[in-house]
DNA sequence: CTTTAGAATGGGAACGCTCCCAATATCTGA
DNA sequence: TCAGATATTGGGAGCGTTCCCATTCTAAAG
């Protein structure tokens, strides 16, 4: 009941003027203190500040951005399905550690869901939603015309992920390299056959970890077979059907392009009866929190989905207030966790 | 490119004011006609429409909300950590079904997710958010303070999930019959030693599921031994930690308050060599998306997650445009799916 | 043909903030 | 001691809406 009465409070002194009022000073240098002007005498800071603070006042975000300035709001855009969503622990993670580190740094986060398909509405939408700050934007597909609007507009924006055709703002894993380590641990473990599961075609990322895939193969003297690459759209019932068409081409060794695959690879090799590792090695990617408790445990790469999106959001709050003329990229390391699985 | 042009259209004609100037009317015409204001003659609305979608124009909300408008912008509240978020698959579809839904109502979803713990500055962010016009809220704790504060509040609010002290609206399932029904399947197909891991204390969902675990063991007949009772927090290894400490007691079966606990309690029992459903029963409850094609496919209580939340957010705007005097409850039936695991 | 109710429309004021410029207070050095 | 900076502060204007009241127009009634 204490915070219900804190709350209460909230209501009494509402708006700048009254605070203004409050602390015997004008709208002006309250506006000031609240955005950190420096030319604001520290007593008269202070003051204000007090005042601001046992009257938990909060500027109304709504007159803020009228009036020229910011809303504190970030947009958060994931265009995927639902199948995906909850199938794969990459997107509550990330979802997580962008919230997170936006209420972190004092800002709130709106939310666009894969819509079956962007329609000129969605797009719209997003970008004349004049309460947004700027936008993130994860996962999409090749050509997403939401880049290209995006990129037009003056909104800051930042992609998780990187972006072929225009410069963009993004933050990334070297998928190629990470491709590169997987396939070539399970070279140095003998395996002589080796297959991958790809996720969703017209991605990015689903193209450089299977340009990685080849280019390692290609580079240990091995010629790449077709027949042992199949696209797993990211999912387990898509990884289980990827290893059925692979299974009869004999593979020893499979990396699934990630861990939600890789389960449903395992799924399908234990009903013929194949024993993972001994028979086939299975790499997965991701290190989703169930990889370490799966039987047997998954060999995998450890992407830094949290720190990507911290660091995204980081990012675009930089671009927002410094409004930088150059384009920024960050790329992350990634680990090969080895476990059980291969 | 084409959606490029469009979108660059956006920025033509934005205010409500050029708007009228194009369409030869006021102001106050074209408000009139966005908000559907009966009062216009019906060529003026036309033509004002017109102009209104050719110019693919959408009011600014800031401004509308300063005006004293809605800003179509509804806050979902999920105050849970990361370990439940992601394992549970309970949030990605919730999560889905309102965002999608609202999409559908032309509303935006602002998002707040578990914090460690509420603080008086997130509640105090989230009430005086004045971009919001309403608030759902699930998964909450026993006393919660944020439903107080909300309730004392003026904005409009839906929990997802009921509430205990105050008369609030919500829509939730039964969750207690469901336990009964769950129970009762277990006592039909012979089990004499039921066993129950719950969720998270503090919670009106585990305290429900666990009564009606109780009620009909004990209006079957049984006793009910505590010794058969663990917490397991919703998550997969408080399952199998909560099997562990049951297991010694000899339980025939177990009714796990989720399935995450569920794979976790036959994760143990296999290790001990128990064969599911064969000695001992696992009834799961959520029917998550794996449920299906788990080894072994888990018979669980279906609950209608995506409809909970379209009807949460329905009910929020029915709240918001209707501001009715009284509180509106909705529960949905759930139904057990009988597979493999009991 | 005049009057009047009602339909349709227009425009001022206000919402709470930031930006900008002007005004005042304080300090510096010769 | 005084001009000229410099530090601090104050207040008007305006952001794009909605609300409310006033005005104009229309058509029916007398």
């Amino acid at each position: 009941m204490q915070k219900w009465e804190r709350s209460q409070k909230v209501a009494d002194l509402s708006t700048i003027e009254e605070i203004a009022k409050e602390a015997g000073v004008s709208r002006s240098t309250v506006s000031r203190v609240i955005n950190n002007d420096p030319n604001v005498n520290e007593q008269t800071r202070e003051r204000v500040l007090e005042v601001v603070n046992s009257n938990n006042y909060v500027p109304n975000r709504a007159a803020r951005k009228l009036a020229g300035g910011r809303t504190g709001v970030i947009g958060l855009v994931i265009p995927i399905g639902v199948s995906r969503l909850f199938v794969e622990p990459f997107f509550p993670i990330l979802i997580q550690s962008v919230t997170n580190r936006c209420n972190q740094v004092n800002r709130s986060v709106m939310f666009w869901l894969g819509e079956p398909e962007y329609e000129r509405r969605s797009i719209t939408q997003i970008l004349s939603n004049d309460l947004l700050d700027g936008v993130i934007v994860s996962s999409l597909k090749d050509q997403d015309p939401i880049v290209a609007a995006l990129h037009h507009s003056q909104i800051p924006f930042v992609l998780i992920g990187r972006y072929r055709d225009l410069p963009v703002n993004f933050v990334d894993i070297d998928n190629e390299k990470c491709a590169q380590v997987a396939v070539n641990y399970l070279l140095q473990t003998g395996r002589k056959r080796i297959a991958t599961i790809t996720g969703v075609a017209d991605t990015m990322v689903s193209r450089e970890r299977l340009d990685g895939y080849r280019a390692t193969l290609a580079k240990a003297g091995f010629a790449v077979d077709n027949n042992l690459i199949a696209e797993g759209g990211f999912v387990e019932e898509g990884g289980y059907a990827a290893m059925a068409k692979i299974f009869p081409h004999k593979p020893d060794a499979v990396f699934a392009t990630n861990d939600a695959m890789a389960v449903g690879a395992i799924r399908f090799l234990r009903e013929q009866g194949v024993r993972v590792p001994e028979d086939v090695g299975v790499v997965g990617f991701d290190d989703a929190p169930f990889a370490a408790s799966y039987k047997p445990a998954l060999t995998t790469i450890a992407q830094p989905i949290g720190e990507l999106g911290r660091r995204a959001v980081d990012m675009l709050v930089n671009v927002i207030e410094q409004q930088p003329n150059d384009v920024m990229n960050e790329i992350f390391a990634s680990d090969l966790i080895i476990r059980e699985s291969a």
